[in-house]
Parts: C-alpha cells; structure tokens; sequence
DNA sequence: GTGAAAGCGCTAACAC
DNA sequence: GTGTTAGCGCTTTCAC
C-alpha cells in the first residue's frame, strides 16, 4: 500500500514536507514544493490513512450517532441530517442502535471510545433507569475528557450541549389547536414512561390542558409506548366507555403512535375525523402518506440532525457553542383532525 | 489515557506479554500471567485502542454499508440486520448514503479506504450508468486486493460474493398469483432504469406474462423511480385510457411506489381493491400498516442484512464461501389484490 | 513462557 | 522553507 514515504520519495522532498502539504496544515511550503507533491500523490493515488492520523491526533474522524432503532423514521430522518453534514466534513458515521436499552448504549459507548471519535451525538432522548443517568454520566465523561464532542438532539439527562426540539411547547400548541377546534374531552396516548421526551410532551398537553380551565380525568390518558401496536392497543379500551365519556379528539405522543391509534380506531369502526379527532408529534414523512393525512406537531428532523453535527463540528474547534438551543416546533394542520360533534354518537 | 504500558507496568509483566492476553492471540501464556494481566486490565478499565491495533493488522473492525438513502425502510431494514450482527461480533457499522449517484458511491468508498475497514457491504442495487461498472470495479478491487471482505445484497455489477433475493422470481410469482386471481391486464410501474434489481424485476413480469400466453402491451408499462411520489405520478396517466383499456391490477417495481399507486388512485376515485388491484414488491413494515393492506412480495430485509454481515465475517475468516446465495422471495397476500370485474366500470 | 525491540503511517516538535 | 526524528499504542518476530 502506497504510504506518505512513497510520496515523499517520488516528489523527491522529505516526509515531513509531504506530510505539511497533505495534512493540509497551514504551515508554510513553498508553492512549487507544494505542487510537486500533489502530483505526487495524485500519481500514487494516494491517501492519508486515516487510523495512522487518528492514532497521532487521538481522534478518528468518525461520528458516533446513538439511536434507538434505525428502521424508526424519527430517528432514521435525523440521521440522514448527520450523515450529510459529516460526510461534506470528511468524517463517517457510525450507526449505534440501542432499542433504548441501557446495556446496549453502554456497551456501544465503551466500543465506541475504542476508536476515539471525534463526536458523539445522542439522537434520542435520555433513559432515565434508576442509577442509570449517573452511570451514562461517567462513561460520557471519559469521553469528553479526551476532547470527544457530544452533544444530544432532545432533552436528555446528559448535561452536554443539545439542539432540542421544543417538545413542550409543540405539545402544549396542539392541545391549544385542538381546543381552539371546540375540542373539551382531548386523550393523550403517552409515550415509555422511561424516556424524559415522552413525560416532557406529557407536560405540555398538561399545560395546555390547564391552561384552558380543563381538568385532567384520569381516563384521558392512554398507555403507549411510541410503537403503532401500542397506538392501536390504547384506544380498543376506549370502546368500553359510555359515550359521553369518549374522548374526542386523541393525542398521541408521536406519529408512530397515532397511525396505530388510526388503525386501531379503523378496526373498531370509528371513522377520523367524524367519529374522532387524531393527532401525532413528529411530522414523519409518513404523516402525509396515510389517509386521511395526519395533523401532527412538525420538528424539522433532518434539520435537527444537521444542525447537531454542525454543533459538533463547532466544538471540535473550540468555537464558543451555546449550551441549548431551542428548535422551535410547529403544528401542521391536515386532515385527521376536525371540530367534533361530526360524530353520530 | 491508560494504554497497555500501564496494564503491564501493573501486572508486573512485558508489554508483549500484556499483549499477547489483550489481544486474545492463541499464544501460550501462563495462567497465572493471564489473569494477573486481566485483573489489571480491569482495574485500570483498559480497553485496547482500535486505531493502534488497526494499523498494526492493517484492518479496522469497521464495517461500512452502502445504502442509496437511509430513510428507506428497504435499506433501513437491512442496515438493521447487518448492524445487529456486526455488533454482536465488536464491529462498526458505517453508513454511507449514496442517493444513488454514482460520485457519491465512490466518493465512499474512496473514504471508508482511508479508514481500511474490514467489509463493506452494498445493500443497493447495482448502478448501470455507462462507464460506471468498470469504475466501480477498480475502486473495490484496491480494497479487495487488501483483504477488504465486500459482499452485495442484490444482484450487482460487480463480481463478489452476493446474498441476493430472488427478484426474478417473486415477480414472476407476483404475475402468477394476479393471473390465478383472473386478471388479464396488469400494468407494471417500473423503477428506475439505471438499476439492475429494477430491471430483474421487470423481467420477472414479463416472464410471468409470457408464460400466461398474455402478450406485453405498451401501456402497460408505467415509468416509475421507486419513489412514492413516483408511483402517484405513474398512474395519472391511466385516468386517460378508454375503461376497457384500463388495467385490472397493478404491479409496482417496490413497496414505496405501490403506496404512491394508492394514493394516485384514491385522488382519481378509483377504489382498492373494487376498481383495480395493487401490488408491491419488499413487504416493508408499512406494507400491513396502510389501508388496504398492501400485496406485496416477501424479501426478509432483515435477515438479508444479518446474513450478508455472516457472510463477511466468514469472508474474514477465510471460510468458503458461496459466491453467490439466493433467499427465496414469496408472496403475501393481503387487501389490496382481488378478482376483478368487482368494478363498475 | 516471557521479554526486547522493530515498525505500522502519520504528525509535530525541533533543528537548520 | 525544509529535513530529522520521536513517538502515538499496538502486534509480532526473534531471542532467551
């Protein structure tokens, strides 16, 4: 395999010379020397290797993204953010899947940090596990102790940099949306109970509930856990309900959720909207995809993904970097959703 | 950091020892040396650096994947399963989105070389712009010739060892079912040109065709991009042939354009399964999630993946290997496809 | 069964 | 503006 020394000897200067001009470092060489060893290399087809440099810099240009599941949208979507941006950068993502089980995303970290990647970013939002939180802590700790960045792209327990969706308010807005609509009686299909951005949306239709002189029945809230089989799963225990109990409008924590709470309510024959309102938080591509169209709470996720690497990217250049920001969030109205008493019940 | 200096500082042995238990080499050491050096290990939480061994063996531990975008469930559901058993077996998985274009493909390639990993495997299928094969084919032979374990998951341009599904066959059994249904008139919306495993299937149609004795009708041909908005705009045309021209089925080249096909038909009016059937070609998760649910033929993308990643790993180890390995593709039948003549029309 | 030492390819002092 | 050289952390001959 063809090496810097290979380059060296060809422009007939010496490694150091070929190193300065490859390495791109701004130290000065003379222009002819310059050219002369890019002909070089171009004649070698030669270039650097990346583990010898790494092993130098103590870090690899590569960008670790943990994730949940990557066949999920939500997170298949900000990854395709990351990826964009790292590869215009000259650095590789690594795809990390965790199922949101602490064991995996420790033993991705510890993998990880084997091969000192310059960043780490968190696309999914902090398991909060007994004991768990402290432990990620430590681990992440030794991480950014050896310069790695990291940074999370959701509330997280993690206190590192974050660009985060602004899963609050998004919440809180549809709620406002759907009230606005003439809505009273609104369910909420939450998401795992171990994920802080699932009790953060909570909170926001909470909010938006009290805000409106609403109170909260118990009832209203369904058990899900972000997967379409727990959407469609939540509602069936509405058809016990009398009538005038039944909510008329579901909100459900994400888009996954609320395309299983459709199904769901198909198979039980009630029709959206007449019957019921639905709406998700997401903007999945998908959202536009199924009939009718779902209303849901849009995050830009590809744009979350990119602007997270590029917070990295910032870091890694000791550029000042603010701590949060805030990825405002928006409701895109479609056709799943409408005032009630469409229904004939 | 704490390196294998310190470990064997610590464990009162050599480096070379210290070593030789590290990297798990089948050297003898003695037992008491080895667990000395293990306590140490642990005491000191040592894990080897992967970049300082990887220049050593001259390979990585990482893999990379190349995919035409992520966000596609087909190749997420592939990046899944090769994820799953690469970190099972303490590799990387790198993703690398191509949006099918072929600089981008190489541009990958010419990357991941840098950071020598042990495989790369295309999950895509095979691009057929002029000149491009042969390109392709020199790029992965450099990586090749350094003991670069490459595999495809479809059929490929390139000539190395490949875990394909049946794309031939499943669309001529496609065919079959939809004839056996009684249909006589089906329309095939295709995939792009440029891609062989588009072509395979358009020839599985036309086989299937063949040998019902039916003749290929021009109109029955619609050009599509595997694209959901693709298979939306593909049947437009449709609404301009006299009714008894019109097909009785369609067959879309993937699942994706067989939504686009149903949310096409559904803005002309035309019902699924009444009017006309649909059928796709993947089975995605969401090909039971939409309404009606879709036709489709089977491709276990999953397993796909977790075997191509098998296959590397058996590549790595110098096993033999079957050059080339079919996984069967069958049909699942679902709401989408029915007898025709349930029309009106 | 163990240790000393070379060297993988690169970068960054440090000379000149 | 250029060259010499010392490592980065590991594996692996080659001695003992």
């Amino acid at each position: 395999m063809t090496s810097i020394v290979q380059v060296a000897e060809l422009a007939g200067v010496s490694i150091a010379t070929a190193s300065r001009v490859i390495s791109k470092s701004n130290y000065p060489v003379n222009y002819k020397t310059r050219e002369r060893v890019l002909a070089a290399a171009a004649e070698l087809n030669y270039t650097p290797n990346a583990l010898a440099r790494g092993m130098k810099t103590q870090h690899s240009n590569m960008l670790g993204i943990i994730v949940g599941d990557n066949t999920d949208p939500y997170y298949a979507e900000i990854m395709r953010g990351v990826e964009e941006v790292a590869t215009e950068n000259g650095y590789l993502t690594i795809v990390c899947n965790t199922d949101r089980q602490p064991a995996k995303e420790l033993k991705y970290l510890q993998t990880l940090r084997d091969f000192r990647p310059s960043g780490i970013i968190f696309a999914g939002g902090g398991l909060t596990e007994a004991g768990y939180p402290e432990k990620l802590a430590e681990k992440v700790c030794e991480l950014t102790e050896r310069g790695t960045a990291v940074v999370t792209l959701s509330q997280h327990t993690l206190h590192v940099p974050s660009y985060q969706p602004d899963n609050f308010d998004g919440a809180r807005q549809m709620v406002n949306k759907l009230i606005s609509l003439g809505h009273r009686k609104i369910a909420f299909v939450t998401g795992p109970a171990n994920l802080i951005v699932a009790n953060i949306r909570l909170q926001g239709y909470m909010a938006g509930l009290v805000e409106a002189g609403l109170s909260l029945t118990q009832n209203m809230l369904l058990p899900g856990n972000f997967s379409m089989a727990g959407g469609e799963q939540a509602v069936k225990s509405l058809a016990y309900l009398p009538p005038h109990e039944r909510p008329t409008a579901i909100f459900a924590a994400n888009d996954e959720t609320a395309l299983g709470v459709m199904i769901g309510l198909r198979q039980m024959g009630w029709q959206v909207p007449r019957d019921v309102s639905v709406c998700g938080f997401g903007d999945l591509p998908v959202a536009q995809a199924v009939s009718p169209t779902l209303t849901t709470v849009r995050i830009g996720l590809r744009e979350l993904g990119r602007h997270g690497m590029l917070k990295v990217l910032a870091l890694l250049k000791n550029e000042q970097v603010a701590e949060i920001e805030i990825a405002p969030t928006s409701i895109v109205e479609r056709d799943s959703t409408a005032p009630p008493g469409l229904s004939q019940y």
